[in-house]
DNA sequence: TGTACATCAGTGAACGCGCGTTCACTGATGTAC
DNA sequence: TGTACATCAGTGAACGCGCGTTCACTGATGTAC
C-alpha cells in the first residue's frame, strides 16, 4: 500500500469515528485532520469536497461488510450442509462478532446516512440504497434455499424477512447507543435466530 | 393554549422536520426561525440554547408516544382478554398506524440523538435513556404476562423481547429511510408479531 | 374604575469564532530517453 | 548512468460566509390596590 492511500485510509477512520459519534454535519474537516494529523489542505488532495468523504466511507463499508458476511458464511459452510442449520450458526457466528468488539460496535454508517439524508448528494443516497439492497439479496437467497427445504410455519414474504437480518443490526445498534450497553445488539440477532428456527424447523413430536 | 406555547410548539414541529432529515448540527437556528416565522431572538426567548431545544424534544416524544401505545393497548383491550391476543392486535394495530401515514414515519428523534450524542449534554443523554427505558418496562409488563400463561417455546429473556419491539420500531425506520420506502417498517412489525406468535402460541394439533 | 407595575412574547442589531473551500507553492519519488 | 520532466502527496495562508449567542429594548397583556 502506498504512503498516499495509507493516510487517505487514516483520514476515514479518524472520520469515521467522529461521524459515528456526532454526525455528518457536526463532525469537522478541521477536526479530523487534527486527528489523522496532515493538514487541512492535505485532506483535500485526497477528497474533492466533504460530500466524497461520506461517499467513500460508504463504499468502503460494502466491502468491509461483505467481507465479514462472506467469511461467516464459508465458516457455516464447513460446519454444516443444511441451509437452515448454515443461517442459525451464521447468526450465532454474527452474534459472537459483534459481543467480541471492545467498547461495542462503533455503530452503522449506512443509519448515519440514513438520518441525514437531506445533507448529501444523489451520489451518496444512491450508495447507501445499493449498501442496503445488497444485504437484502445475500439473505434472500440464503432464506429461499431454506424455504425450499422447510416450508415456513407461517406465510412470510422472503424479501421483508431478509431486510429483518439488516434491520434487526440497524435496530439493536441504535438500541445498544441508547442504553449505552453494547450487549443489546448481539441479543437481538439472537431473538432474530429464534424465531428463524420456530418459523422453518420442524416440529419434533 | 397560550400565544408562546403555540408558537414554542411550531418551533419544535419545524425543528423536529429538519433534524430528522439532516440531523440536529445541520440544523441551524436561522432555517428554524424562518420556518416557524419568528426571529432568531424570538427562539432564544423560547430555548435557553440549542441542546434545550433537543432535550425538549426528547421530552416531548416520549409524552406522544405514550399516549399512542396507551391507545393501542386500550384498543387491543377492547377487542380481547388474552393477553397474547391482545399483543397480536397491538402489533397490528401498531402496524396499520405506521402505514397510515402519508409519506411514511419521519423517523423518530431519539434515534437521530442516539447516533449523535456526543452533540448533546448530559440532560439530553438522560432524558434518551429514560425513553427507551420507559418502552422496556411497558412491553415488558405485557410479555410477563402472556408467558405466564403461556411458556414461550424457546428460551428467552423477557426485557431483550421488549427491546425488540422498540428494536424492530427502530431498525425498520432506518430500513424505510436507506430505501426510501415507508412500507418496510410496518412489515418489520408484522414479522416481529409472527414471532410473538410462533414464540407464545400453543400449537395447534 | 383607574393607575402602576410586572410579566409575556417577542424584535433588531451586533459579536466573534469556526467552518468548508481555494490557491499558489514544494519536496520526494517515478519514468523516458 | 545522467538529465529532464511528470506525478504524488502533501503545506501554509487566506477567503468569506453562516453560525450560535448576547444584549438592550418594546408593545401587549395580566395583576394589585
Amino acid at each position: 500500500m502506498s504512503r498516499g492511500s495509507e493516510t487517505r485510509d487514516r483520514i476515514m477512520d479518524v472520520a469515521q469515528d467522529a461521524i459515528l459519534a456526532k454526525g455528518f454535519d457536526a463532525t469537522s474537516i478541521e477536526e479530523i485532520v487534527a486527528n489523522a494529523e496532515i493538514t487541512k489542505s492535505g485532506f483535500f488532495y485526497h477528497f474533492k469536497d466533504k460530500n466524497a468523504l461520506a461517499h467513500a466511507l460508504i463504499e468502503r463499508h460494502i466491502v468491509i461488510e461483505d467481507e465479514i458476511f462472506d467469511d461467516l458464511e464459508a465458516r457455516a459452510k464447513e460446519l454444516s450442509d443444511d441451509p437452515l442449520q448454515r443461517m442459525l450458526i451464521g447468526l450465532k457466528l454474527l452474534a459472537e462478532l459483534l459481543d467480541d468488539i471492545p467498547d461495542g460496535h462503533p455503530g452503522c454508517i449506512v443509519a448515519t446516512a440514513a438520518y441525514q439524508d437531506r445533507l448529501f448528494d444523489k451520489d451518496v443516497r444512491e450508495a447507501n440504497l445499493r449498501a442496503v439492497l445488497g444485504w437484502r439479496q445475500r439473505f434472500k437467497r440464503q432464506f429461499e434455499e431454506i424455504a425450499k427445504l422447510y416450508p415456513p410455519k407461517e406465510d412470510v414474504d422472503l424479501a421483508a424477512l431478509a431486510d429483518m437480518v439488516s434491520s434487526t443490526v440497524e435496530g439493536g445498534l441504535v438500541m445498544s447507543r441508547a442504553l449505552n450497553n453494547p450487549a443489546i445488539t448481539s441479543e437481538q440477532v439472537m431473538l432474530l435466530r429464534s424465531y428463524v428456527k420456530l418459523l422453518f424447523a420442524p416440529r419434533m413430536h
